[in-house]
DNA sequence: TTAAACTTTCAAAAATTATTGAAAATTAAT
DNA sequence: ATTAATTTTCAATAATTTTTGAAAGTTTAA
Protein backbone atom coordinates (compact mmCIF):
# COMPACT_ATOMS: atom_id res chain seq x y z
CA UNK A 1 0.00 0.00 0.00
CA UNK A 2 1.55 3.61 -0.65
CA UNK A 3 1.21 6.75 1.18
CA UNK A 4 -1.87 8.16 -0.66
CA UNK A 5 -3.89 5.26 -0.65
CA UNK A 6 -2.91 5.07 3.02
CA UNK A 7 -4.20 8.24 3.83
CA UNK A 8 -7.57 8.26 2.63
CA UNK A 9 -8.02 4.75 4.19
CA UNK A 10 -6.96 6.15 7.56
CA UNK A 11 -9.01 9.81 6.52
CA UNK A 12 -12.21 7.29 6.12
CA UNK A 13 -12.26 4.88 8.94
CA UNK A 14 -11.59 8.32 11.05
CA UNK A 15 -14.49 9.66 9.86
CA UNK A 16 -16.55 6.12 10.22
CA UNK A 17 -15.51 5.57 13.63
CA UNK A 18 -16.54 9.26 13.96
CA UNK A 19 -19.92 8.47 12.79
CA UNK A 20 -20.69 5.54 14.94
CA UNK A 21 -19.52 7.76 17.96
CA UNK A 22 -22.15 10.58 16.95
CA UNK A 23 -19.44 12.72 15.86
CA UNK A 24 -19.67 13.91 12.09
CA UNK A 25 -17.75 12.35 9.20
CA UNK A 26 -16.62 16.08 8.21
CA UNK A 27 -15.77 16.74 12.23
CA UNK A 28 -13.91 13.71 12.43
CA UNK A 29 -12.00 13.79 8.82
CA UNK A 30 -10.71 17.62 9.75
CA UNK A 31 -9.38 16.20 12.42
CA UNK A 32 -7.87 13.40 10.75
CA UNK A 33 -5.69 14.91 8.52
CA UNK A 34 -4.63 17.38 11.11
CA UNK A 35 -3.46 15.16 13.42
CA UNK A 36 -1.17 13.44 10.52
CA UNK A 37 -0.02 16.62 9.11
CA UNK A 38 3.45 17.74 9.74
CA UNK A 39 2.11 21.28 9.51
CA UNK A 40 -0.72 23.62 10.50
CA UNK A 41 -3.04 23.70 7.22
CA UNK A 42 -5.58 26.39 6.16
CA UNK A 43 -9.08 26.51 5.75
CA UNK A 44 -8.49 26.28 2.26
CA UNK A 45 -6.50 23.15 2.34
CA UNK A 46 -8.68 21.49 4.31
CA UNK A 47 -11.55 21.71 1.96
CA UNK A 48 -9.38 20.71 -0.92
CA UNK A 49 -8.12 17.96 1.06
CA UNK A 50 -11.77 16.33 1.56
CA UNK A 51 -13.89 18.32 -0.93
CA UNK A 52 -15.88 20.05 1.83
CA UNK A 53 -17.43 23.56 1.60
CA UNK A 54 -16.13 26.50 3.22
CA UNK A 55 -19.20 26.50 5.51
CA UNK A 56 -19.12 23.06 6.73
CA UNK A 57 -15.40 23.64 6.85
CA UNK A 58 -15.69 26.33 9.26
CA UNK A 59 -18.16 24.44 11.48
CA UNK A 60 -16.43 21.27 11.96
CA UNK A 61 -13.15 23.58 13.14
CA UNK A 62 -14.93 25.54 15.38
CA UNK A 63 -16.40 22.49 16.91
CA UNK A 64 -13.45 20.76 16.86
CA UNK A 65 -11.69 23.92 19.10
CA UNK A 66 -14.63 23.74 21.48
CA UNK A 67 -13.76 19.95 22.22
CA UNK A 68 -10.27 21.10 22.63
CA UNK A 69 -8.34 19.07 20.47
CA UNK A 70 -7.71 21.68 17.53
CA UNK A 71 -5.75 25.43 17.75
CA UNK A 72 -6.39 28.09 15.50
CA UNK A 73 -2.90 29.84 15.04
CA UNK A 74 -1.78 32.49 13.32
CA UNK A 75 1.58 32.97 11.81
CA UNK A 76 3.05 36.26 11.69
CA UNK A 77 2.62 38.64 8.98
CA UNK A 78 -0.18 36.33 7.31
CA UNK A 79 -3.54 37.11 7.15
CA UNK A 80 -4.68 33.45 6.97
CA UNK A 81 -5.32 31.17 9.68
CA UNK A 82 -3.81 28.01 10.22
CA UNK A 83 -5.07 25.20 12.14
CA UNK A 84 -3.22 21.99 13.54
CA UNK A 85 -4.57 19.24 15.76
CA UNK A 86 -3.64 18.36 19.46
CA UNK A 87 -0.56 15.59 18.59
CA UNK A 88 -0.36 14.15 21.68
CA UNK A 89 -2.23 11.10 21.89
CA UNK A 90 -2.37 10.74 25.28
CA UNK A 91 -3.75 14.39 25.66
CA UNK A 92 -6.06 13.46 22.93
CA UNK A 93 -7.91 10.53 23.91
CA UNK A 94 -7.74 12.96 27.77
CA UNK A 95 -10.05 15.72 26.10
CA UNK A 96 -11.89 13.15 24.33
CA UNK A 97 -12.85 10.92 27.38
CA UNK A 98 -13.49 14.65 29.49
CA UNK A 99 -16.22 15.89 26.59
CA UNK A 100 -17.99 12.58 26.81
CA UNK A 101 -17.65 12.69 30.63
CA UNK A 102 -18.94 15.67 30.27
CA UNK A 103 -21.57 15.85 27.87
CA UNK A 104 -22.77 12.57 28.40
CA UNK A 105 -22.34 10.42 31.24
CA UNK A 106 -22.60 12.97 34.24
CA UNK A 107 -26.12 14.26 32.88
CA UNK A 108 -27.12 10.85 32.73
CA UNK A 109 -25.96 9.99 36.01
CA UNK A 110 -27.73 12.96 37.37
CA UNK A 111 -31.28 11.70 36.19
CA UNK A 112 -30.39 8.51 37.72
CA UNK A 113 -30.18 9.43 40.51
CA UNK A 114 -33.38 11.37 40.62
CA UNK A 115 -35.35 8.84 39.24
CA UNK A 116 -33.78 6.03 41.52
CA UNK A 117 -34.79 8.60 44.28
CA UNK A 118 -38.50 8.20 44.33
CA UNK A 119 -40.50 6.83 47.73
CA UNK A 120 -42.01 3.48 46.27
CA UNK A 121 -45.99 2.61 47.02
CA UNK A 122 -44.56 -1.06 47.67
CA UNK A 123 -45.47 -2.48 44.28
CA UNK A 124 -43.03 -4.89 42.63
CA UNK A 125 -43.28 -2.52 39.77
CA UNK A 126 -41.91 0.68 41.73
CA UNK A 127 -39.26 -1.61 43.56
CA UNK A 128 -37.99 -3.12 40.56
CA UNK A 129 -37.72 0.24 39.26
CA UNK A 130 -35.89 2.12 41.66
CA UNK A 131 -33.78 -1.09 42.31
CA UNK A 132 -32.90 -1.10 38.47
CA UNK A 133 -32.05 2.63 37.87
CA UNK A 134 -29.81 2.94 41.49
CA UNK A 135 -27.85 -0.12 39.56
CA UNK A 136 -27.62 1.59 36.75
CA UNK A 137 -26.40 4.56 39.16
CA UNK A 138 -23.75 2.73 40.50
CA UNK A 139 -22.24 1.24 37.48
CA UNK A 140 -22.20 4.93 35.41
CA UNK A 141 -21.20 6.17 38.40
CA UNK A 142 -18.52 3.44 38.35
CA UNK A 143 -17.38 3.81 35.14
CA UNK A 144 -17.33 7.57 35.04
CA UNK A 145 -15.05 7.21 38.03
CA UNK A 146 -12.76 4.88 36.63
CA UNK A 147 -12.57 6.49 33.36
CA UNK A 148 -11.35 9.91 34.49
CA UNK A 149 -9.21 8.23 37.01
CA UNK A 150 -7.32 6.37 34.19
CA UNK A 151 -7.30 9.46 31.82
CA UNK A 152 -6.25 11.98 34.59
CA UNK A 153 -3.41 14.07 33.85
CA UNK A 154 -1.09 13.13 36.77
CA UNK A 155 -0.54 9.32 36.25
CA UNK A 156 0.08 7.76 39.52
CA UNK A 157 2.04 5.16 40.02
CA UNK A 158 -1.10 2.42 40.72
CA UNK A 159 -2.50 3.43 37.19
CA UNK A 160 0.69 3.10 35.59
CA UNK A 161 1.22 -0.37 36.99
CA UNK A 162 -2.57 -0.92 36.13
CA UNK A 163 -1.66 -0.41 32.46
CA UNK A 164 1.33 -2.38 31.92
CA UNK A 165 -0.01 -5.64 34.28
CA UNK A 166 -3.66 -5.87 32.05
CA UNK A 167 -1.55 -4.95 28.68
CA UNK B 1 -41.55 13.19 41.52
CA UNK B 2 -43.84 10.21 40.94
CA UNK B 3 -43.33 6.91 39.52
CA UNK B 4 -44.73 7.77 35.76
CA UNK B 5 -42.98 10.81 35.86
CA UNK B 6 -39.52 9.10 37.15
CA UNK B 7 -40.35 6.42 34.52
CA UNK B 8 -40.91 8.59 31.36
CA UNK B 9 -37.47 10.73 32.40
CA UNK B 10 -35.68 7.26 32.22
CA UNK B 11 -36.96 6.09 29.36
CA UNK B 12 -36.17 9.37 27.33
CA UNK B 13 -33.02 9.86 29.20
CA UNK B 14 -32.00 6.28 28.04
CA UNK B 15 -33.23 7.08 24.48
CA UNK B 16 -31.22 10.42 24.09
CA UNK B 17 -28.29 8.48 25.48
CA UNK B 18 -28.62 5.65 23.12
CA UNK B 19 -28.89 8.11 19.99
CA UNK B 20 -25.52 9.98 21.18
CA UNK B 21 -23.68 6.21 21.25
CA UNK B 22 -24.86 5.85 17.89
CA UNK B 23 -27.68 3.03 19.03
CA UNK B 24 -31.26 4.54 17.89
CA UNK B 25 -33.48 5.77 20.23
CA UNK B 26 -36.53 3.20 19.92
CA UNK B 27 -34.40 0.15 20.44
CA UNK B 28 -32.78 2.03 23.26
CA UNK B 29 -36.22 2.78 24.76
CA UNK B 30 -37.26 -0.83 24.48
CA UNK B 31 -34.51 -2.01 26.15
CA UNK B 32 -35.42 0.58 28.91
CA UNK B 33 -39.03 -0.54 29.66
CA UNK B 34 -37.50 -3.79 29.82
CA UNK B 35 -35.05 -3.18 32.07
CA UNK B 36 -37.31 -1.60 34.56
CA UNK B 37 -40.29 -4.30 34.25
CA UNK B 38 -40.78 -7.15 36.39
CA UNK B 39 -42.33 -9.48 34.04
CA UNK B 40 -41.71 -10.15 30.39
CA UNK B 41 -43.38 -7.97 27.94
CA UNK B 42 -45.10 -8.86 24.35
CA UNK B 43 -44.75 -6.60 21.41
CA UNK B 44 -47.74 -5.21 22.25
CA UNK B 45 -47.26 -3.95 25.23
CA UNK B 46 -44.33 -2.52 23.80
CA UNK B 47 -45.89 -1.14 21.03
CA UNK B 48 -48.58 0.92 23.05
CA UNK B 49 -46.12 1.78 25.81
CA UNK B 50 -43.83 3.59 23.32
CA UNK B 51 -46.33 4.32 20.47
CA UNK B 52 -44.23 2.94 18.04
CA UNK B 53 -45.45 0.76 14.88
CA UNK B 54 -45.29 -3.23 15.18
CA UNK B 55 -42.57 -2.91 12.61
CA UNK B 56 -40.20 -0.54 14.43
CA UNK B 57 -40.65 -3.25 17.51
CA UNK B 58 -39.89 -6.05 15.85
CA UNK B 59 -36.87 -4.44 14.10
CA UNK B 60 -35.50 -3.05 17.42
CA UNK B 61 -35.76 -6.12 19.60
CA UNK B 62 -34.23 -8.33 16.50
CA UNK B 63 -31.30 -5.80 17.21
CA UNK B 64 -31.47 -5.93 21.30
CA UNK B 65 -31.22 -9.92 20.85
CA UNK B 66 -28.18 -9.39 18.16
CA UNK B 67 -26.36 -7.56 21.05
CA UNK B 68 -27.52 -10.00 23.13
CA UNK B 69 -29.37 -8.11 25.95
CA UNK B 70 -32.46 -9.19 25.26
CA UNK B 71 -34.49 -12.84 25.09
CA UNK B 72 -36.99 -14.51 23.59
CA UNK B 73 -38.98 -16.21 25.86
CA UNK B 74 -42.29 -18.52 25.32
CA UNK B 75 -44.79 -18.81 28.06
CA UNK B 76 -46.32 -22.39 27.36
CA UNK B 77 -49.58 -22.55 26.54
CA UNK B 78 -49.59 -19.47 24.87
CA UNK B 79 -48.97 -18.37 21.11
CA UNK B 80 -47.63 -15.16 22.22
CA UNK B 81 -43.54 -14.53 22.42
CA UNK B 82 -42.45 -12.59 25.42
CA UNK B 83 -39.27 -10.65 26.13
CA UNK B 84 -37.40 -10.20 29.01
CA UNK B 85 -33.85 -7.78 28.93
CA UNK B 86 -30.44 -9.17 30.55
CA UNK B 87 -31.28 -7.83 34.44
CA UNK B 88 -27.82 -7.87 35.69
CA UNK B 89 -26.01 -4.94 34.83
CA UNK B 90 -22.77 -5.75 34.81
CA UNK B 91 -23.35 -8.40 32.03
CA UNK B 92 -25.07 -5.66 30.47
CA UNK B 93 -21.78 -3.94 30.83
CA UNK B 94 -19.76 -6.28 29.55
CA UNK B 95 -22.30 -7.36 26.61
CA UNK B 96 -22.40 -3.70 25.39
CA UNK B 97 -18.89 -3.12 25.56
CA UNK B 98 -18.17 -6.73 23.87
CA UNK B 99 -20.46 -6.31 20.76
CA UNK B 100 -18.63 -2.17 20.84
CA UNK B 101 -15.31 -3.55 20.87
CA UNK B 102 -16.14 -5.54 17.70
CA UNK B 103 -17.75 -3.88 15.70
CA UNK B 104 -16.18 -0.07 16.62
CA UNK B 105 -12.95 -0.79 17.95
CA UNK B 106 -10.71 -4.08 16.48
CA UNK B 107 -11.91 -2.90 12.67
CA UNK B 108 -10.18 0.52 13.63
CA UNK B 109 -7.55 -0.98 14.97
CA UNK B 110 -7.24 -3.51 12.13
CA UNK B 111 -7.06 -0.78 9.44
CA UNK B 112 -4.36 1.68 11.93
CA UNK B 113 -2.03 -1.52 11.78
CA UNK B 114 -2.31 -1.59 8.23
CA UNK B 115 -1.44 1.92 7.09
CA UNK B 116 0.99 2.41 9.84
CA UNK B 117 2.70 -0.36 8.19
CA UNK B 118 3.37 1.36 4.87
CA UNK B 119 7.35 1.74 4.08
CA UNK B 120 7.68 5.46 3.89
CA UNK B 121 9.74 6.96 1.01
CA UNK B 122 12.06 9.27 4.33
CA UNK B 123 9.31 12.71 3.46
CA UNK B 124 8.73 14.57 6.28
CA UNK B 125 5.30 13.60 5.15
CA UNK B 126 5.43 9.95 5.24
CA UNK B 127 7.46 9.81 8.71
CA UNK B 128 4.55 11.93 10.37
CA UNK B 129 1.79 9.52 8.97
CA UNK B 130 3.71 6.45 10.09
CA UNK B 131 4.56 7.88 13.21
CA UNK B 132 0.65 9.43 14.48
CA UNK B 133 -1.03 5.95 13.06
CA UNK B 134 1.63 3.72 14.74
CA UNK B 135 0.40 5.78 18.23
CA UNK B 136 -3.36 5.65 17.33
CA UNK B 137 -3.10 2.17 16.62
CA UNK B 138 -0.92 1.85 20.56
CA UNK B 139 -3.46 3.88 22.23
CA UNK B 140 -6.40 2.22 20.68
CA UNK B 141 -4.85 -1.57 21.43
CA UNK B 142 -4.62 -0.74 25.31
CA UNK B 143 -7.66 0.65 25.48
CA UNK B 144 -9.34 -2.04 23.70
CA UNK B 145 -7.02 -4.74 25.71
CA UNK B 146 -7.99 -2.87 29.29
CA UNK B 147 -11.56 -2.68 28.47
CA UNK B 148 -11.56 -6.31 27.78
CA UNK B 149 -10.10 -7.59 30.97
CA UNK B 150 -11.86 -5.17 32.65
CA UNK B 151 -15.27 -6.49 32.08
CA UNK B 152 -13.88 -9.86 31.49
CA UNK B 153 -15.89 -12.20 33.19
CA UNK B 154 -13.93 -13.66 35.50
CA UNK B 155 -13.04 -10.96 37.57
CA UNK B 156 -9.86 -11.46 39.30
CA UNK B 157 -7.99 -10.31 42.26
CA UNK B 158 -6.85 -7.33 40.73
CA UNK B 159 -9.07 -6.11 38.68
CA UNK B 160 -11.42 -6.14 41.67
CA UNK B 161 -9.07 -4.32 43.84
CA UNK B 162 -8.41 -2.13 41.31
CA UNK B 163 -12.11 -1.25 41.17
CA UNK B 164 -11.83 -0.35 44.90
CA UNK B 165 -8.84 1.80 44.51
CA UNK B 166 -9.70 3.54 41.97
CA UNK B 167 -13.18 4.55 43.05
C1' DT C 1 -12.32 54.97 5.48
C1' DT C 2 -12.06 51.98 1.96
C1' DA C 3 -11.03 47.85 -0.03
C1' DA C 4 -9.37 43.30 -0.18
C1' DA C 5 -8.79 38.95 2.20
C1' DC C 6 -10.67 36.01 4.79
C1' DT C 7 -14.27 33.83 8.13
C1' DT C 8 -18.78 33.07 9.96
C1' DT C 9 -23.58 32.46 9.76
C1' DC C 10 -27.75 30.43 8.42
C1' DA C 11 -31.69 29.29 5.33
C1' DA C 12 -32.31 26.03 1.90
C1' DA C 13 -31.08 21.57 -0.26
C1' DA C 14 -29.24 17.07 0.01
C1' DA C 15 -28.18 13.01 2.31
C1' DT C 16 -28.91 9.88 5.73
C1' DT C 17 -31.44 7.38 9.10
C1' DA C 18 -35.64 5.95 11.42
C1' DT C 19 -40.38 4.73 11.23
C1' DT C 20 -44.62 3.22 9.37
C1' DG C 21 -47.99 0.07 7.75
C1' DA C 22 -49.59 -3.35 5.04
C1' DA C 23 -48.51 -7.56 2.50
C1' DA C 24 -46.04 -11.83 3.02
C1' DA C 25 -44.45 -15.27 5.97
C1' DT C 26 -44.67 -18.17 9.90
C1' DT C 27 -46.70 -20.78 13.54
C1' DA C 28 -49.92 -23.53 15.96
C1' DA C 29 -54.41 -25.22 16.79
C1' DT C 30 -58.45 -27.39 14.85
C1' DA D 1 -55.44 -28.51 4.89
C1' DT D 2 -57.53 -24.44 6.64
C1' DT D 3 -57.82 -20.74 9.55
C1' DA D 4 -56.59 -17.45 12.88
C1' DA D 5 -52.95 -15.37 15.57
C1' DT D 6 -48.81 -13.47 15.41
C1' DT D 7 -44.29 -11.87 13.51
C1' DT D 8 -41.27 -10.30 9.85
C1' DT D 9 -40.05 -7.84 5.87
C1' DC D 10 -39.50 -3.94 3.08
C1' DA D 11 -40.91 -0.12 -0.02
C1' DA D 12 -42.61 4.23 0.91
C1' DT D 13 -42.64 8.19 3.94
C1' DA D 14 -41.17 11.04 7.63
C1' DA D 15 -37.82 12.92 10.59
C1' DT D 16 -33.36 14.21 11.46
C1' DT D 17 -28.81 15.53 10.44
C1' DT D 18 -25.36 17.25 7.46
C1' DT D 19 -23.79 20.08 3.87
C1' DT D 20 -23.86 23.84 0.79
C1' DG D 21 -23.20 28.47 -0.83
C1' DA D 22 -23.84 33.04 -0.78
C1' DA D 23 -24.68 37.12 2.04
C1' DA D 24 -23.14 39.30 6.12
C1' DG D 25 -19.47 40.03 9.16
C1' DT D 26 -14.51 40.81 10.53
C1' DT D 27 -9.94 42.02 10.26
C1' DT D 28 -5.91 44.09 8.42
C1' DA D 29 -3.35 47.02 5.48
C1' DA D 30 -2.94 50.94 2.80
Amino acid sequence: MEFNEAKEKFVSTWGALGTLWGINKAMAQIHAILFISPDPLTMEDIMEELGISRGNASMNLRHLMEWGIVYKINKTGERKEYFKSEKDVTELARQIAKERSRREIQPTIKVLKEVSGISSNGSLKEEEFIKKTKELYDLADTADTMLNKVIAQEQNWITKTLVKILK
